[in-house]
Order: C-alpha cells, then sequence, then structure tokens
DNA sequence: ATGGGCATGTAACGAGTTACATGATTTT
DNA sequence: AAAATCATGTAACTCGTTACATGCCCAT
C-alpha cells in the first residue's frame, strides 16, 4: 500500500504544479521559480524543497530522474507522474476557499503605534515605501517576461493582480505616512 | 542571568503589544483580540497562545496575575512588565522592514488554471468574492468600534488600510472571474 | 584568485497545528 | 435540552528555518 491517498502540505503543491508544466527540473530549478511566485505565495527555504521533493517521490507523486555528471553528484531531475496529475487536480478542484494568510508586518507595527515616536513610524513607512517600489519593478520585470511567452495566461494573469496589488499598498503606505506626520506636528 | 535578552517570535511580539495597550488579560481574551488583528496577520491556533505565553513569563517580560475563582482553576490574567514594554519598544523601533508574507490560495490556483476547467475556476472565484465580501462585513464592524473607542487611533488606521486592501481585492476578483468566463466562451 | 551562481544535502531547532480532554456558564 | 461560549491545558506531530558542509563552473 502506497501512501498516495494522503492530503499534501501547500508546498508540495506548489511544487506539484510548478512540474505540472511539463518540463522536468532540478529542486534549484523549482525553487528559483517558487521565487517569483512569492510576490502572492511564499516561497520556502531551499531546504525545504529538497525534502518535499524527497517526500513527493515516496509518494509516487513525481518521478527523479539522474542525470549524470562528470565528477560530481548526478543532478537529479524531477518529472510530475500521473498520480501527481491527478493528485494535483484534485487539490485544484477542490472549491473550499482558504482563507488568504498575510503576515504584515508594517501593519502591525503601526497597530501599535502608541508605543513608538512618529520619528519611528515615519522611517519604517519611509523604507516600506522604498522597498514597495522596488518590489514593483521585480514584479514588472515577471510581468513583461509572462506576457511575451506561450502557455502563461494564467501566471500572467496572475501578476497583473499582483501588480494592482503592490500599487494599492504604494498609495496606502503614502496615504498612511501622511497622516502620521500631521499627528507628529501635533497642529 | 535570565533570559531577557534573545529575540522574539512574531506571536510573541504581537501578544506583547495586545498587552501594552494595558489592561491585563486572560489568554483567551488575548486570543480574541489577536483574532480582529487576522485581517492583516495572522491568528495562532489558541494553544499557542498559551505556550507563548508561558516563554513570555520565564522571560519576565510578562507577569501572572491569578484570579481565584470558586471550584474551578484560577483564571490567569497577564500584564506586561517594565521589561516587556521595553522590549516591544525594542522591537518596534527596529527599521528593518520585514517583507509582507502572503499566502493567498486563490492567487495559487489562478496561476495553475492551466490544469483545471473554466468551470472550476469559476466557481473558486465566486466563492473567494462572496468570502471577501463577509470579511468587508467584519472589518467593517470592527472599523467602527475602533473609530469609536479613544485611543484606538492606530488601530482604526490600520483598519481603515484593511478595508481598502479588502475592497481592492473585491474588485480585482471579479476582474479576473470575467477574463475567466471571456476565455471560457472562447469567442 | 575571488566572488557569485549552480547544485545538493544534513542536523538541530523552533514555530505552529490538530486533536484531545475537561468542565462551568450562558443563551437559544 | 442542546448548543455556544468561556476557559485552560497537554501530547504528538508537521512544517519550516538557520546554519553548516561540499564542490564545480564562470566571469572579472
Amino acid at each position: 500500500m502506497t501512501k498516495r491517498s494522503q492530503s499534501l502540505s501547500n508546498t508540495s503543491y506548489t511544487i506539484l504544479g510548478i512540474l505540472s508544466f511539463g518540463e522536468e527540473l532540478s529542486g534549484y530549478e523549482i525553487r528559483k521559480w517558487a521565487e517569483n511566485i512569492r510576490f502572492f505565495y511564499w516561497s520556502p527555504a531551499q531546504s525545504q524543497i529538497y525534502s518535499e521533493l524527497q517526500r513527493l517521490e515516496e509518494k509516487e507523486l513525481v518521478f527523479p530522474y539522474a542525470v549524470p555528471q562528470e565528477g560530481k553528484p548526478d543532478k537529479r531531475l524531477y518529472g510530475i507522474t500521473e498520480f501527481g496529475i491527478a493528485k494535483f487536480q484534485g487539490w485544484l478542484s477542490d472549491e473550499e476557499v482558504n482563507a488568504t494568510v498575510i503576515k504584515h508586518s508594517v501593519a502591525l507595527k503601526l497597530y501599535f503605534g502608541h508605543m513608538a515616536t512618529p520619528d519611528i513610524l515615519t522611517n519604517i513607512f519611509q523604507r516600506f515605501i522604498a522597498e514597495t517600489e522596488e518590489i514593483l519593478g521585480q514584479l514588472g520585470v515577471v510581468q513583461e517576461y509572462l506576457e511575451n511567452h506561450p502557455n502563461m495566461e494564467y501566471p500572467a494573469l496572475v501578476a497583473e493582480w499582483g501588480y494592482h496589488y503592490y500599487n494599492a499598498e504604494l498609495t496606502m503606505a503614502k496615504k498612511m505616512l501622511a497622516r502620521i506626520v500631521d499627528n507628529g506636528t501635533g497642529s
């Protein structure tokens, strides 16, 4: 009896999903891909990709594919199995919508603003604005890439969604900053 | 040598932050409060509040305050200590901005839309829209409460931010739904 | 030759969840 | 009478991170 029927972690489904595009990938390549997904779904640590891949292999949802390398350990590519595809589609078809999990530390700090000085809050928001602009730049690159590649319509759609989200964040952060400054000068 | 100087988990800081408003609260009450924060910062499991509270007690960042109850175990209230306040302010003042962690399972599923039928995606988005409207309703209640209470200016600000966020989500979800339907009818 | 990217893996730990267990009080 | 809420706690487990270890290849 194999373990094919148990439910998996989200990280596992993400890996399965990445492999569902049809390419055989190494752990390293999967990780790079996951990093583009991080804009709307957190990216796990490198070590976890490998352990998750092992678990998936045990459950026969992916198959390894050793590429011999001269002088170094084999490069391990992974492909998705039929069972893996079925399992992944089962998850996709589950209409139960999990609530979005957000860990917004800047919002959290603002929430507890009564314990900080306006100066500190101002600094935090200035940094946050800069970082959001940075992300917007990165996401723009990803978006452009996706829009010019075939069979990437859905990822492109999500990238567009993400772009709107980070833009809205930028607008709101500036609004919040203005309010903090208003409070600080204590008219 | 006490353990006061180590750094804490975000959950610990959240608990400390909740206690920083000055009230002495039970684990149960802290949990309820954390549930209002969940709109922008995920809410930990019940059991974790209690274990975190113990850790904080060991580090002398909070003090317990047993309220005797007839016939049942004491109710344990917790207050924040001076050290706790200092520690919390230290964390607040750290200008290093942690990237927002998002686990948006609907966006993730859309990303892998090539493996689903338009029907399934439509269903998922309809549910997501309904749930976002639900959240907007709940958040509206929280927001109104906060706006009418003294010393809740910062939480109210965050609630307003959250309201904008979920509204933008609603708009984008409807846009995405329209695109999926467009694809499905394959005009 | 130094740093960065490619590539894989392990060990120890901490964070967080699920499920279970208990029992009183309040509301429907 | 049943269900929900108040209230606390434990045990087993999984998830996920940090840090370490190794070694190649490529560009500057």
